[in-house]
DNA sequence: AGCCAGCGGTAGACAGCGTCTACGCCACGC
DNA sequence: GCGTGGCGTAGACGCTGTCTACCGCTGGCT
């Protein structure tokens, strides 16, 4: 009992997150994990009956930092719920530039299998944070808080997506994506307090 | 010389094409698309030096297919511009929901490697329709074209996105697409005319 | 004290993958 | 009639995920 006091099963996903983040998810193999993690090749299997199982728990952490991530913005952010959308917004399209990798993977469904990922447990809380904050600042005739939350999280989801993806800068022509985030918050919110 | 006049080049990215639309784009190995096309594992490099080089030319079908669909619809849907755009949305999602593995495909950009994929041609063009739309339905006071335009596709492809994932239906407690769908041109385009 | 069960990790095998290379065949031009 | 080059074959290599047999150690029971 030196210093990896922690047992293999939380060693294998921390090496694994550590991985994506670095290399991106191709590089996550059962086999390169194993190897960081200092142990034979077939030793994650006895808490990882498959890859989809091991992948899974690296998402969950990825949905958990997430989450953590725009939660540290509310709290820091504490002004009107528009603003606050603003913020929470910001965070994911940050999140999923600067953790690209990561955040592939947790959207990659052919290869988390929504069983073993747990999707309630783990992108719901995120969603819910969003559609507090969307009921707050909901005008009257918007769409219900539930239609409306989801709609802007999809737009939100796409400028993520199609961004990393490289057509819509060129498309557009704009540099950086503030621009489109600016526009979906007004069309779904309408127009920015002063 | 007996049916199959086409070179093998053609035959190859058909198999592949097939094969994506009926078991997903997990299945579309070299080796399984040189057995389909019945030629050995080696033949493909002559034509496709990697991988990566076959799936862009399959990912570029999709994208043909894709824009035709759009094209088709429109062609069908003479009226006015937020009707057409409605269309045009519609034919996406469909596309998106009928051909998930190439849907998936066309968007995998680490599988992509958007050089050999030649975005510019392939992509742009479906764009290029979507944006004359947003133009003609566009309100005076509505960010510029090109920024509307890209809004409205990321909230549409998110929709696509998240609608597949399985998360947003989950969310929503929608049972159909078509409510996102609504609730995003109202945000984008203003309310829907009678 | 002695034994025995079981947990946790090792190690070898297997089929499948993408890629590389050497080789053949067949048609065409000189 | 012969050489040459395009097109496809076939075997190898290292990688992958999965399966299976094994082995040491530790704890509890008799």
């Amino acid at each position: 009992m030196s210093a990896d006091e922690t047992g293999l099963r939380t060693r294998l996903v921390a090496v694994g997150v550590d991985l994506v983040l670095r290399e991106g998810q191709s590089a996550i193999s059962l086999r390169e994990i194993a190897r960081r993690a200092g142990v034979s090749h077939g030793a994650p299997r006895r808490y990882f009956p498959t890859h989809v199982d091991l992948l899974s728990a690296i998402a969950r952490e990825g949905f958990a930092d997430l989450t953590a991530r725009v939660e540290r913005t509310l709290h820091d952010v504490d002004a009107d719920p528009r603003t606050r959308l603003t913020a929470l917004a910001r965070t994911y399209l940050d999140f999923a530039a600067t953790h690209r990798g990561m955040f592939e993977l947790m959207f990659r469904h052919d290869l988390l299998d929504s069983g073993r990922l747990r999707l309630r447990e783990t992108s719901l809380p995120l969603f819910t944070v969003l559609a507090d904050l969307v009921a707050q600042a909901r005008r009257p005739t918007d769409a219900p808080t539930a239609v409306l939350a989801g709609a802007l999280w999809a737009n939100l989801h796409g400028i993520a997506q199609l961004w990393a993806w490289g057509s819509l800068p060129l498309a557009t022509g704009a540099t950086d994506d503030d621009t489109l985030l600016r526009a979906a918050l007004e069309a779904h919110l309408g127009p920015a307090p002063a």
